[in-house]
DNA sequence: AACCAGGACGTGA
DNA sequence: TCACGTCATGGT
């Protein structure tokens, strides 16, 4: 019987072996010459700076709708589609047909309900997000996010703390199968109780928090992916 | 050719 | 509350 692996000391491992991640990626927004050549299609490394302008914002919203469920690879189809159909703005998000605008997605799957979803975020970005002038309270903001008819908890925080620079942590199906399988957490905890068990456990820094998560998934794409999860994994099961 | 993907929502029990 | 069906394309 060995001692469980704590959340920071998993963090020390993933980061051992995968380095940076720099997430999320911008891959279409406007750059300047020398911010193309350092992206590695999209990912930027070490560089917890991005998004650097409202375009850069509205591309990781975009994406978080478009890759609930989804693999990354056809969420930058959709938006590649977006870009080209010039529909890669919130004005014109909020002006053209929602019918368009799914045509546009499609690739990304689930294209009906995600157009709507994108209205309804990109409405809130611009009547209530960007307007607002004192600085609200994460937990606050984070509740407002998940009053938008499709926007549920994940996708909630992943837009907080990529896109706004919020301590908030992201819990996929990735990380609950990695805690389950360390016996780190119970297979019946909720969203917000593995949530929880992070934050109250890690230093509230954005760029761990952001590393983390990327992480996790990283590593969950690796081994757990597939079933039994976990199989092969001598990374964080030394016993195998 | 099944199975999977960086989920969320509506429904009935 | 909660298990279960639905939404849907493209990659492997």
């Amino acid at each position: 019987m060995q001692a469980k692996l704590s959340l920071n000391s998993l963090f020390d491992l993933l980061f051992k072996s995968y380095g940076h991640q720099g997430w999320w990626p911008i891959l279409l927004a406007r750059l300047s010459k020398q911010e193309q050549h350092k992206l590695l299609n999209g990912y930027h490394p070490g560089d917890y700076k991005y998004p650097k302008n409202k375009e850069q914002i509205l591309e990781i919203c975009l994406g978080a709708v478009l890759t609930q469920n989804t693999n990354w690879k056809n969420v930058i189809l959709a938006l590649q589609s977006l870009k080209r159909s010039k529909m890669f703005s919130y004005e014109s998000i909020l002006h053209t047909e929602v019918e368009k605008i799914a045509l546009a997605i499609k690739s990304a799957g689930y294209y009906n309900q995600k157009a709507q979803t994108i209205r309804r975020l990109v409405t809130f970005l611009q009547k209530i997000y960007f307007p607002r002038t004192k600085n609200v309270e994460t937990s606050i903001l984070r509740n407002e996010l998940l009053e938008i008819k499709g926007i549920g908890p994940e996708t909630a925080d992943c837009i907080l703390l990529y896109a706004f620079h919020r301590c908030s942590f992201v819990v996929d199906a990735y990380t609950r199968r990695i805690l389950t399988a360390l016996d780190i957490i119970d297979v019946d905890f909720t969203y917000d109780q593995i949530k929880e068990r992070f934050e109250e456990t890690l230093v509230e820094d954005l760029g761990v928090f952001q590393e983390y998560h990327a992480l996790l998934v990283e590593h969950g794409k690796n081994h757990y992916s597939k079933k039994p999860y976990g199989i092969n994994d001598q990374l964080l099961n030394p016993k195998l």
